[in-house]
DNA sequence: AATTCGATTGCAAACGTTTGCGTAATTTTT
DNA sequence: AAAAATTACGCAAACGTTTGCAATCGAATT
């Protein structure tokens, strides 16, 4: 594309060796001071820049790393995004950020292309279809050939394998615990898409706790929703519709709770008087819905940093491997909040 | 760190040449036909995976867009990039996604790396220090070594450069005259932080707006805020307690309007009978905001998407600067609804 | 005067891939 | 049977940088 000046440039203009050049731009005490600092005014002057990619190919490194994600429209995964780059950048690595979308084709092609460009390490976190059906050999494939993969929010099936989670399990369960508390004797639960872990995660710590207090799951109280508030306003019309109400619903995520207050207000029952309300992810609007919203912390941008460092120490070649598991905070705020003390 | 097969491998396995290999795999017709298929199950079999940087290094192109934003965190943002996605990737590229938190030292330090990188081009949406104190050199010396610089909402001082961008002006003379419409007097402006473009802009265009109705800026009415409803709150609460009270406000964005809202509820002012409210972005929450919120919609996604076409023609040779500005749109919703025609 | 030493610099290989050109072997044409 | 054409492959350079080793030169030591 044009006027970008290599080293051999330089070489030329000085007629001395590339290596010469290079000495001197890296500062090497074996090059004559008075050398180096001419070849470096010069290299200046002419605006040479280090050419990353013939390193890399030297070094075998490319000081990137892969992330691959199924979405990037909601606050958990711009705060990972947000984590990794505080991290990342005094590091002097870059980003390669793929959205899959919750294709397992597209998961596919953006990993065959970061291996492609040899990123030093992938962060990924699966894609819905990927999960569903245990579609795995592309991800077996990119481990066999050791390239360091690491998983964020959703299991892989192996157990040998480096991750940064947060426990969704204790998540759920804190939030119906809290909801129990409050008094609420029947809680539904909006449950995230099928086949997604932390769906699965979080209905299994929402059944867990109520077990934990004597009750059963009511499957009329449990609704499947999408990851949107439209869903989450379906879903929860559907439930007010019924015989059985809820007191309590406690939702796989905060945006299925905007949509959820939205018909529970139309139909003119008290958030959080007749329905407590609980959701899940902490976005910043949360406090800033109708009803402040109570919802768990995921930490998301911690998850992001913890993955970060797992990332550096395997770039140190600690090849343990470490999996790591984020404690969730849950924040009590109007929607659930009753004055009831148990 | 590796498994990983070269041609080279693979050359020596069979006894010839790394050329043959090279043709072999890439289904050169030269290569006899038994010993291509032979060559590509093998090295399919042992997980070949061509090197991408050494084809950058070669062909002087590394089929990578840096992308250079402020902020992570919002709608507009993730929705550009989702656009860029959309486009680019079917075109084979990868995207390098650097934050720069509106800090104009990290904007240089990441676009030297970008340029160190070789990547193809570059899309950046300027900092918010870059454009406050018109810190130029580190772009112009991009441009100067004839690196494709598109650039993404903000404005550059030069004039010969391609760019994407939202008519905000519009937008916001739109969100006013709606406001005009809908028989609001005293229309505030929650005006975004000084030294943004989009800021400025939506000021002017609210400006112009009540100057075309014969009005003119209170500027008690103008209260300066971030980009957050925290900020729309405390500065929604100033307004609400002096004696030049608004009837209408349009806000420089949607979540400064959450934080609007919330303030203007608790206050017991009923929207929009006495306070209409217009935000600018049409989050995907801005339907489930308290009251439906009305909002300028300013093509997030199709910025991206345009960017990424942009790109793409000058990947195709086409160096003519090209600069796109697009129609925003405005939604109305409750929050501003008033059944008053005029 | 012969030797050693230190200070500078150059040479060449390496990373992985592609590609124009040369060349050998085989087949076809005259 | 000789010439021409075809087929299939190898050689080597190129992209930009680093680095171990050799080489050169003047100065200091024996």
């Amino acid at each position: 594309m044009g006027n970008t000046v290599s080293i051999k440039d330089i070489a030329r203009k000085f007629k001395c060796a590339p290596s010469t050049i290079s000495r001197a731009l890296n500062d090497h005490p074996m090059i004559n001071i008075d050398t180096r600092k001419t070849i470096q005014e010069y290299a200046n002057k002419v605006g040479y820049q280090k050419n990353t990619i013939s390193l890399s190919l030297l070094n075998q490194c490319s000081k990137t790393l892969g992330v691959i994600i199924p979405s990037i429209s909601h606050y958990h995964e711009t705060a990972i995004i947000e984590g990794l780059e505080a991290i990342l950048q005094p590091a002097g690595y870059l980003l390669n950020i793929c959205v899959t979308n919750e294709s397992h084709a597209l998961e596919k092609e953006y990993l065959d292309r970061l291996v492609a460009n040899r990123v030093d390490a992938i962060c990924i976190s699966l894609s819905q279809e990927t999960f569903d059906h245990s579609l795995n050999e592309h991800i077996d494939k990119a481990i066999s050939r050791s390239l360091p993969i690491i998983f964020m929010d959703r299991f892989y099936h192996a157990l040998d394998v480096d991750r940064v989670i947060t426990d969704d399990f204790k998540g759920a369960f804190i939030a119906t615990e809290h909801l129990i508390q409050m008094g609420c004797q029947r809680i539904a639960h909006l449950h995230g898409p099928k086949g997604i872990t932390v769906s699965q995660q979080r209905f299994r710590g929402y059944e867990a706790c109520l077990k934990k207090y004597g009750r059963v799951v009511d499957h009329e109280l449990v609704k499947q929703v999408m990851f949107s508030p439209e869903s989450g306003l379906a879903a929860t019309k559907s439930l007010l519709d019924q015989k059985t109400k809820p007191d309590g619903i406690f939702a796989v995520n905060d945006e299925v709770c905007f949509g959820a207050m939205k018909i529970i207000q139309e139909k003119n029952y008290k958030i959080p008087e007749e329905i407590a309300l609980v959701g899940f992810d902490d976005i910043p609007l949360a406090a800033f819905a109708p009803i402040a919203l109570s919802s768990v912390s995921r930490q998301s941008k911690k998850i992001g940093e913890q993955s970060a460092h797992l990332f550096l120490s395997k770039m140190n070649g600690i090849h343990q491997h470490q999996q790591f598991t984020l404690e969730p905070e849950l924040i009590i705020r109007e929607s659930s909040q009753r004055n009831h003390y148990s």
